[in-house]
DNA sequence: ACAAAAGTGTTTTTTATACACCCATGG
DNA sequence: CCATGGGTGTATAAAAAACACTTTTGT
């Protein structure tokens, strides 16, 4: 009863804020296997048979990336690519997926896994340069608007501090904080806490600490 | 080298404005095989092994809709179902698609096609109904900010009037003529003509004709 | 005290919505 | 000349962006 069709690879745009760096980073490997054996993509699966596609994602992540599967704080859909020619092994579904990843609970992870700023991602095999190209506008759009991505890139508890550098990382530009924080106190499931993160080293107000209500539901 | 995957298919909302009943359609047909023989379904088909999803949707809204190509004026992608249990057959993936049909094109065609408002769809075999009322919301923000959607939609020329009618179609609300000119004439390679219709039956100033710019690039 | 950074309040700009009134047609 | 419905202009409301000034820290 198994009909001839397309295969279909779930690919994922795996992204992590480095507080430090004040960057939005996407994790790629070196492909271990031909094609394109060594040079840099991003993680992919194929999609089995009738796996989800989150389910799929995370087997992208955690396998490729060696990142562990409680560090994957999210998923969701970006788009499909079709073109036939984008797999030289012949054609190829593949569903473009962001996963949010949680930067403290990363341990090293293999060697070979480079987490890159969105900004400079170096070119990479397959089509990825083009899913890349075009899924930037659909990150940046989540941001704010979809909880589960927002939730997801700062964590359960973040400061305003870090949501200034988030938004300046994906849009490319600062907002001024008072706007961003009227922008956040609307968000529904979303409060600002009493508490008070520490300040940088050279001084400046101490930045508001802010949470969301819900549990992030974990990769499982 | 042929790997076990999930199968995938297109599934289409082909839309159709109805400028008589002042109302968007959608095209829906009885199913010739098991499952659900005999049931209502959104045309759709298996893709094809290399196939683009749009020339997978143009076989579905030909095949199953006797629509002729020429008729079909525009495509675009919605999302991604992925539910395994949504075909009794075994999982397979679902590619949501959109199609715009142009009526004036459209001989009677075969008797079981059913063309229904997007308001009262009947209950439809597989997941059918949810891909409907997921897709719905998308297709009302696609109006007036996806030129080849509205294009598609209303054809090469349409009035003021049509332009009306569509937008209370897909919102739910009519809008104020005043606002829908304005909205019109910002958007981009569409621009108002100097020619007015005919009046409607009962009176009332002729409606402006607008026309866009290039050309609706063919199904084929 | 000074610089840095966040917060509060207010102003300005832009966008969306609403409305009052004029125009063109059919009856 | 009246009903119907599109068009012009303008007013109002809501949302976004910008700015002045205060607060809290580190040096």
């Amino acid at each position: 009863m198994a009909i001839e069709s397309t295969p279909v690879s779930v690919d994922v745009l795996a992204v992590r804020f480095a507080c430090v760096a004040r960057a939005v980073m996407i994790g790629i490997a070196p492909r271990a296997h031909d094609p394109f054996a060594g040079e840099l993509a991003l993680p992919g699966v194929l999609l089995g048979m009738g796996e989800r596609l989150r389910a799929a994602a995370l087997r992208a992540v955690t396998g490729k990336l060696g990142v562990p599967a409680a560090a994957v704080t999210g998923f969701g859909q970006l788009v499909t690519f079709d073109e036939p020619s984008r797999d030289p092994r012949g054609p190829t579904l593949s569903v473009a997926l962001w996963a949010t990843v949680d930067g403290a609970q990363l341990d090293g992870g293999p060697a070979p896994v480079r987490w890159v700023p969105l900004d400079g991602v170096p070119h990479l095999a397959f089509d990825h340069d083009r899913i890349v190209a075009d899924c930037r506008p659909l990150l940046r759009e989540r941001l704010w608007r979809d909880p589960d991505f927002s939730a997801g890139l700062l964590g359960r508890e973040f400061t305003t501090a870090q949501a200034l550098d988030v938004t300046e990382a994906l849009t490319g530009v600062r907002p001024y904080p008072a706007n961003l924080g009227r922008t956040l106190v609307r968000l529904p499931g979303l409060r600002r806490t009493e508490r008070h993160a520490a300040a940088l080293p050279r001084g400046g107000r101490p930045p508001s600490v802010w949470n969301w209500d819900r549990d992030l539901d974990p990769a499982g």
